[in-house]
DNA sequence: TAATTAAATGACCGTAGGGTCATTAGGAAT
DNA sequence: ATTCCTAATGACCCTACGGTCATTTAATTA
C-alpha cells in the first residue's frame, strides 16, 4: 500500500475538488461557503484550486451540473425499459424510485436551486432542461398509456403529472429543515400518496 | 398634504425598517443582503438600524418572526370557525386558504427557511412550533371529523396529513424558481389535487 | 546530474461589508 | 432664546474572503 502523493496529480484533482466542494456547498450554501474550505477538504492549497477553476461560481456550476447529469439516464432508462402496466409500473420502479430520493444526496441539489437559484438563472435553465421538463414528459406518458389501456379514468393528473410528485418534494425539505423536530416515515407516506391517487384515478369495475 | 418629516420618529421606525428588510432579504437572501441597502430602503443611515437592532441576524429574526404571526391566528380561526362537513371544509375553506398562499408573500418564508434554516435553528423551531405542527394539528382533526361522521373512509391521510398540503410546497417552489421557465395554474392544479384526495378516501355510496 | 517543465504553494492584495462611535441637529422644556 | 436630550448621521475600523502571482519543488528528459 503506497501513501498517497500529494503532488502533480493533474488528472485526478478536478473531481477531488467537485467533490469537496459539493460537501462543503450542502453544508453553507453558497455565499457562505469559503474557497479555502473547500481547498482544505481536497487537500490543496487555494492557488491549485484557481488553476483548475477560474472562479467560484464557475466551481459551483459544475458542481451541481456533475451531481445531475448521472441520474439522468438512470431515471430514464428505468422509466423506458420497462413493460409493467401503468398501475404496476407507478406501484414499482416508479415508487421505489422516488422513495430513494429523500434519502439520497439529491436533496442537497434541492436546497441549491431554491436558495441560490434566483441568483444563478443558468443553473435553473439547465436543471429545468434535464430534470425538471424531461421528468414531467415521463410521467405523462405514463398516465397516458393507464388511460389509453383502459386502467385510468380521463384525468387530471395528465394535465398535472406534478401532483404526482409532490409530496417528494415536501419530503426532501422536511427531512432538510424538520429533522430535529420530528422525523418523517417518507417510505410510508410516498407509498400512500400513490396508493390514494391510483384509488382515486382507477377505472370502477 | 405635508412633507414627511424624516427626523425623530422613534415609534415607526423598526416597523419600517422591518419592513425593508423583508424586501431585501426576500430579493438575495441572508447573506447576500447587505445592511446599507435595508437602510436605504428605509431612508435611514446605517447607523440607526444598528440603533434598533443589535445585529443582522437579530433583524433577520425579527422579521421572520413578525411576517409569520399575524398569519397565525387566520389561519386557526379559518379552520375553527367553521360548521362544515368535512369534504365541505376542505373544498371550500381550505382549498381557498391555500390557493392563496403561491400567490402571497408567504412564499418568501418558505424559502427562507429552505435556504437558511440550517443556520439559524432557532428560527426553524418557531417556525415548526407556530406554523407547521399547528397545521398538522388542525388538518388532522378535519380528517378525523370525517371518518366519526361516516363520510370518509380510514385513511392514511389521518396519519399523513402532509399530503393534503404537499402540492402546496411544489406551487409555492415552482413559481420562485421556474416562473421563467414555465407557468403553473395552481389554483386548477390545487383544486385537482384536492379533488382526487377526496375521490379516494369518500365511503362509497 | 543538470536542465527544463509545469504542478503546487501561500503570502499578499483589494475590496466589501458588518459593526462602532464621535459628532450633528431636531425638538421639547424652561 | 438658551439648554438639554436623544434621534440620527456617516466616516471610520477591522475582519473575512475572493482572487493573483512570484516562488518553490516534483517529475521528466537528455
Amino acid at each position: 500500500m503506497e501513501k498517497p502523493s500529494f503532488k502533480r496529480r493533474k488528472e485526478s484533482r478536478p473531481a477531488e475538488i467537485t467533490a469537496a466542494a459539493i460537501e462543503e456547498f450542502s453544508l453553507n450554501g453558497y455565499e457562505s461557503t469559503r474557497i479555502i474550505d473547500i481547498a482544505r477538504r481536497a487537500n490543496i492549497s487555494k492557488g491549485l484550486l484557481y488553476l483548475y477553476f477560474k472562479t467560484k461560481e464557475e466551481l459551483f456550476k459544475s458542481v451541481i451540473r456533475g451531481f445531475i447529469s448521472p441520474r439522468i439516464e438512470e431515471l430514464r432508462t428505468s422509466i423506458e425499459e420497462s413493460n409493467l402496466s401503468a398501475e404496476k409500473f407507478l406501484r414499482g420502479p416508479y415508487l421505489n424510485l422516488i422513495q430513494q430520493i429523500p434519502k439520497s444526496k439529491i436533496k442537497i441539489i434541492v436546497r441549491l436551486m431554491i436558495a441560490e437559484g434566483p441568483k444563478h438563472p443558468d443553473l435553473v435553465t439547465y436543471y429545468w432542461e434535464n430534470v425538471v421538463s424531461k421528468g414531467l414528459t415521463l410521467l405523462r406518458r405514463i398516465i397516458n398509456k393507464g388511460i389509453r389501456d383502459g386502467e385510468f379514468n380521463e384525468t387530471c393528473l395528465e394535465k398535472f403529472p406534478q401532483l404526482l410528485f409532490s409530496p417528494v418534494v415536501l419530503s426532501v425539505i422536511w427531512t432538510i429543515i424538520f429533522k430535529n423536530q420530528q422525523d418523517l416515515d417518507t417510505d410510508t407516506m410516498l407509498e400512500a400518496h400513490v396508493n390514494l391517487l391510483i384509488d382515486a384515478i382507477t377505472v370502477n369495475k
